[in-house]
DNA sequence: TATTCCGATAGTGAC
DNA sequence: GTCACTATCGGAATGAG
């Protein structure tokens, strides 16, 4: 008898990753497929969106080249490339489903950021794929909000990190090193910014309690919009009974947006979303 | 109509020791004075006895020279001893009423310390008397602990500043300096170590804990000599119905230890004393 | 840059 | 080295057949 370590499992994104049969894996963690990746629901979510798409382990790439971000821009330049463009295309995808979803539940849409961290814990290469809030009650500490702020430095969008294949060679040489130990100054020095205003705050409460503002506003805002609209719509089809749009969302929509919540009956600052 | 100012009461013990009349002073705060000195209540006791003796300011000395330890040994040399003197008779006096108090509640007397702290927030000088256990539920901080420690070099015995007087005129010149970053250090460093056993504690809970276990042992080391010397006295003595021992009791004695608990309900390691 | 738990640390306000 | 409150920082443990 041998006695499992007492580790999380810092790999089990690799291990979703071997899995001949994506399928198997449950609802409640896979979202989709294709031939090269597949996407999971972020455990926790850092956005009212969030989800992590992931290239399958097949050749010519092992676990090993897919570690992360610098193992994978390691290797050869068009195989990684590929691999990006792989997961770029899955992305898209998972955009299309998040936009349906923000629809369904928000009647309006708003920005979905991809990017890649280039430090993680996590053993295996993923995108992250978000809605562009950080408006969730996992949003906890000062390193997981910054490393998701779109403009500080950390979160490397997948856009940017696919010119670095056009620049000249030096370029691309010198941004594939990922350095650790500048990247790990970008979380935890500098101020806690709002990355809607770019308003400091002094404290995730009161940053959270902002965001959950911000977001307010938002939703005010295109409610107005859609009033607004409406209001026309009305004046100009008062006497058509039934929209088009109903037919163009599809027949089954996955729940994007399993559960909510911290895990915790603590009530928090921006636990809930606005009513 | 006047507004308070928004600090807190850092010279409350100079209001005290302005006082013309002492007794003005409520019993839950006064426990005795004399001429020269009066003793208060430690509000956040850090032992089970916790007093505080305070000079009065009164000619020669005025509040500025009695601002603290340092401001008293750059006075006239004779004259600051004077003033230690009759801090010294008035803890003395303290310091009896204590064992008594001991006696009463526990039937046995442990050490008394009576010392200074060679920096501080509150801005009139005291003398700490307090009992040689530094188990309290006001107890809380490494600093608080470090404080009190009776050979870790912050606290400050009080035999040990008067021999500072008869020792060569360098040596009181070098200790009556009181250099503040000196003493800031003893605070923050070093390990928490036990004062009975000199063990090094990992944190306060378990320092906590610790000292709890170690009065528990002092109480069960007393409780098995007093029973020793029950037995031997029954034997010597069983015709003898009544004791001496009650009449050397003060007809009324003050409670020593007013108010036990940390202000707030949350039970916490060594917050209650061994039952 | 996995989370969670515990505790130490730091800043503030205190009427 | 006043306290009490809030929040941050820092290490260690963490799962599951």
């Amino acid at each position: 008898m041998t006695t499992a370590p007492s580790t999380p499992n810092l790999a089990i994104f690799r291990s979703y990753a071997s899995k001949p049969d994506p399928t198997s894996l449950p609802p409640s963690i896979l979202l989709s497929h294709s031939e090269t990746c597949l996407t999971v629901f972020d455990a926790f979510p850092k956005s009212i969106f969030h989800f992590l798409v992931i290239p399958r382990i097949q050749p010519p790439l092992s676990a090993r080249h897919l570690t992360d971000l610098r193992s994978l821009l390691q290797c050869e330049k068009s195989t990684a490339r590929e691999v990006l463009m792989n997961l770029n295309k899955e992305a898209n995808n998972v955009k299309k489903l998040i936009e349906e979803e923000m629809m369904k539940l928000y009647k309006f849409k708003w920005d979905i950021w991809m990017g890649f961290h280039p430090i993680s814990s996590m053993e295996h290469l993923h995108l992250h794929v978000l809605s562009a809030d950080l408006y969730s009650p996992k949003m906890k500490l000062k390193k997981h909000y910054n490393s998701f702020h779109p403009s500080l430095g950390f979160f490397l969008h997948l856009k940017d990190v696919l010119s670095w294949f056009d620049a000249v060679p030096s370029y691309y040489q010198r941004m594939i090193k990922l350095d650790a130990s500048h990247y790990e100054l970008l979380l935890k020095d500098g101020d806690l910014c709002c990355w809607w205003c770019d308003r400091a705050l002094v404290s995730m409460p009161k940053l959270k309690a902002h965001l959950h503002d911000e977001f307010d506003k938002l939703t005010t805002r295109e409610n107005a919009k859609l009033e607004r609209k409406r209001k026309r719509t009305d004046v100009l089809a008062s006497s058509v009974q039934a929209s088009a749009t109903d037919d163009e969302r599809p027949e089954k929509v996955a729940r994007l947006t399993p559960i909510q919540g911290d895990g915790s009956s603590d009530p928090t600052v921006g636990g809930d979303l606005p009513s």
